[in-house]
DNA sequence: CTTGGAAAGTCAACAAGGCTGACATAATGT
DNA sequence: ACATTATGTCAGCCTTGTTGACTTTCCAAG
């Protein structure tokens, strides 16, 4: 289980890590495919819709946490207010996003799914867990404790948060 | 190193995995912060040439394949021709990309990075390839393998072969 | 040798979804 | 009172994807 190595996939013994850039080179394609294949079963669905990936990050994170304000969707998804706030009128006019005046704050917008929108939620996540579960399925328990550490490591230190913040501990 | 449960983050003790919606939820959102930062070096570089991120494919899997044809590109990179043509088209004229005519089959063009585009594809991949080397060195051997073995199960069949192709044996 | 079809290129038009800049409004905090 | 914050909105621009139509080049089969 250490000592062979199939395919130059496998690395070394002990805790040095033999990075040849062909290496790199082949982790760098794998994100590239997979994130492809990743995003594949919601855009298909979303082409039903007439809606894109930027309105299926606003739901997703929505529905991950319902009442969040605007700006805090904002630093979660990097990008402008005007491209988000496109993106929202859209699925607030179509009646997918109920946006409601903050009590405390009333400049504050707290925005919830409606039974709409958590309907198309749940075709969309429900696609997109069915690809995951098939993957963590077949590469097994070790492999999907590997795949999450890469990835967090991955990540910008600013982001780490934000996915820290879904912990299981959190609900 | 099996029985502790860190965070929610490690499965079951044999081959079964409990895969909670939470969990797969999770999973999701590692791919989308992740991805973020895994383009994010390379867009910043790509800024000041300003090309965009459908040049930096092309020069990558041009660079991966050296005379490699369009219709080839065409397949990996899951696009139309005439998106990618556009891209190529400012790469060659910017003199990134030379496009020679084949000799076998005159219809075909074979694509190869010019010295200009060789000192582009080092400055982008060299980013890249320090974001992930640091992320397969905090996450250690183990976590690199089940990283790629899971992106492996996630992609569409049709791209797993291109991923393979880059198999170090091939070479 | 003719002809069908594949490979490639091109033009036009369009849409999604990023961006910047400017400005308006309301509420909050000082 | 005043500056700041949160949000929304208008206008315009860019990249990168799409479809559809059409041409040129060329291989290969009839």
């Amino acid at each position: 289980m250490a000592d062979r190595s199939p395919a130059g996939v496998v690395i070394s013994g002990e805790s040095l890590l033999f990075l040849t850039d062909e290496q790199l080179r082949r982790g760098i394609e794998a994100m590239f495919f997979a994130y492809r294949g990743f995003t594949a079963d919601p855009d298909r669905i979303l082409q039903d819709y007439s809606y894109g990936r930027a309105h299926h990050r606003a739901i997703h994170f929505i529905n991950r946490s319902p009442g969040t304000t605007v700006n805090n969707l904002l630093s979660i998804l990097g990008v402008t207010k005007q491209s988000l706030n496109r993106v929202l009128r859209a699925l607030v006019d179509d009646g997918l996003v109920e946006s409601r005046v903050g009590t405390r704050d009333k400049r504050e917008r707290h925005l919830f799914l409606t039974e709409t929108g958590q309907t198309l939620e749940r075709a969309l996540s429900e696609a997109q867990r069915n690809r995951m579960r098939a993957a963590f399925r077949a590469a097994g328990p070790d492999a999907v404790s590997g795949f999450r550490t890469v990835l967090e490591q991955m990540m910008d230190p600013d982001m780490r948060k934000h996915y820290q913040d879904g912990t299981d501990g959190a609900k």
